[in-house]
DNA sequence: ACACAAAAGTCAAAGAAAGTCAAAGTCAAA
DNA sequence: TTTGACTTTGACTTTCTTTGACTTTTGTGT
């Protein structure tokens, strides 16, 4: 089997009953042999926020990765929305799928107000590519919209 | 290892109830069996303006360091944020930001973590470049708190 | 006043993690 | 057999922490 795949489920073990864990990337590299760039490999195919994960970290003496799961239990609206808004998004998409989630009463309107602010052009003003400003913004969407799942 | 942190959250302890406390630099040092210096590195690392402390000190004979957290009402307090929060800023002074914010009931714990998860790398990965994801986080962060204002 | 000792402050080098990126490898489908 | 998606690898970068040599300030005893 593939390395990327056993590192994988090592982790999806590690959760346990858990919904976070926390792990040293050396550590888990030298544990399965593979340099500590494959970890980040894994995490960032396997441990995406279309697939519900957080994912922090801090570099430095005591670094560490910390994954956070988030349960996809209730909310099939926003899940929905998550799975579908792609790699990138406008403000005006933006705005029409939180007038949906709201109408749907899966968000109220003060956190429609928190997240369109979070995605306006006005907080993205700093990146000047328009590609790049679109990519953020469905990040930073499908971030936020993870804690009401 | 992350002796930094255990440090950290001795001193947020010997807060207590008290607003205000005094340490002897070179007790705590030998106490945490850490060079002196170790001791500035905490506070000039966690203790900062920005995240809501003065710190005094004075040296020579009978010398200690004072750190004291302030409190404002809780719309001066997000004011004084935005006014402060410079330019470009990370993740960790965030974190402690919206610590505080919390702490002092200018915001809930949900509306914590959405401002939380606006400003994370996870949301902000696509860009690759460091100074300029500090500089988003800082205008997403401003953005956000402005609604609270 | 003055010297001295007892604090605390500064700064830069070394160390410890994690992150990035692109080249090279693999493997199946067209 | 060529292509393209997915993986593996490693050199290089960035961030955060630890350490220690050296500096500055201040209280105290002479």
């Amino acid at each position: 089997m593939k390395i990327s795949d056993s590192i994988e489920n090592f982790i999806c073990d590690l959760f346990g009953a858990e919904n976070s864990i926390e792990l040293r990337r050396n550590e888990l590299a030298s544990y399965f042999n593979c340099v500590p760039s494959q970890i980040n490999y894994v995490i960032s195919t396997r441990f995406t926020t279309e697939r519900g994960y957080i994912v922090e970290s801090r570099r430095g003496g005591g670094g560490h990765i910390k994954i956070t799961r988030v349960q996809f239990d209730s909310n099939d609206m926003i899940k929905h929305v998550i799975a579908n808004v792609g790699q990138a998004v406008d403000v005006m998409t933006v705005e029409a799928i939180l007038n949906n989630l709201y109408l749907g009463r899966a968000i109220n309107s003060n956190e429609a107000k928190l997240i369109m602010a979070a995605c306006s052009n006005n907080a993205l003003s700093s990146i000047s590519d328009g590609g790049l400003k679109n990519r953020v913004r469905a990040d930073i969407f499908k971030n936020l919209l993870l804690l009401f799942v």
